[in-house]
DNA sequence: GAATTAATTAGATAACTGTCTAATTAAAAA
DNA sequence: TTTTTAATTAGACAGTTATCTAATTAATTC
């Protein structure tokens, strides 16, 4: 379906002593599925099974002479396709199925309970700063909040307020102004 | 072991879904176990063991902190292995142990009585073809035959001298000078 | 047309492997 | 020190797969 998928069973077909001897013998000159047999050392129903695989992903191709299949090797597709494999394109593609942020879901998920407030502040600075990035979409960007409606707005999470102001400045997460008493948040956090 | 072992390990270790995405993942930074498991959505364990296979093989090395431990992509060893997969001399070490020479041996072996002589003469010219190497090295390099000498060496093989003949110098195998009759073994076999 | 022969396919088996849960280890936090 | 917590290891299970033998197909030779 995918190319990511593909990418997987370019490899796959590639993982495997027989089938790397069979490629590098094609490298040098096409052969028979017999030949091919004798020199891996299988039967040849065995390198049938292993032609197929590799021509599944277009590695290999046969031509009908007489009645032998001779198979010859694809090399651009080799190539071609181990230069661009870990190319930026082929990692967007491998990476885009992933949940970037499932892990500070599930950690503010485990912190959270169902009426929004917090079981308690993680300790652990990576759970921590997860808890403050979910805490921080409260304000709205570019807005500016005085001390006591951080405060307020803050309660919603913990009776801690202070603490948790004082950590979402730490964590950059939100500004003040040095005089003033003023609050923001910052637009580094998406 | 050998190399050709540790290349396929490589694309063994790079043959399955789960440990691509950890790849592409550790591409863009480092990750923990944790993290990777919620992104890559299987069990921490699970990763664990990916990762450690991901290492066997070099692509990714791990540094303690705190008691995570993160993991980070071996891009030089990610690109260059890559690159240089099939260059020739990886593509020798491949075919170093297949061995080349086992159809044709196999053919004779299939022909020869055990006092040396043939059973048949193969009708196929693939067949053929690897009899008759087997044959002309009983005619020393760069020694001159006259017919009548080609003709008795080539009856302790079988009673048609004249159509081996014939056929050796049809697959130049052994040459013959136009007018006189001499027949002498080529070079082109090993 | 009948007999060979190369290739493929089908079916069976043994080995491997990706994943999970549970147990263990190691390190940090309370 | 006691309790968490991240990571690894061990064990189990299911799914995959490399290989073989046997059956089938397709094409050649006699």
């Amino acid at each position: 379906m995918s190319e990511e998928i593909e990418l997987v069973q370019v490899f796959k077909a590639l993982a495997d002593a027989s089938r790397l001897k069979i490629v590098g013998l094609l490298a040098q000159q096409p052969y028979t599925v017999e030949q091919l047999a004798a020199m891996v050392g299988v039967k040849p129903s065995t390198i049938s099974h292993h032609l197929s695989k590799l021509a599944e992903v277009g590695l290999v191709s046969a031509r009908a002479e007489g009645y032998y299949s001779v198979y010859q090797l694809e090399k651009d597709v080799l190539s071609n396709g181990m230069q661009r494999i870990f190319s930026s394109e082929q990692r967007a593609v491998i990476t885009a199925n992933v949940d970037l942020g499932a892990y500070e879901r599930k950690v503010v998920g485990d912190y959270l309970l169902p009426n929004g407030r917090l079981k308690a502040i993680p300790g652990q600075r990576k759970k921590l700063e997860a808890v403050l990035r979910h805490i921080v979409r409260v304000f709205e960007p570019s807005v500016r909040y005085s001390e006591k409606q951080v405060n307020e707005m803050l309660l919603r999470f913990h009776e801690d307020t202070a603490y948790l102001r004082r950590e979402l400045v730490g964590y950059k997460l939100m500004a003040r102004e040095g005089g003033g008493g003023e609050y923001w948040r910052t637009e580094d956090v998406a």
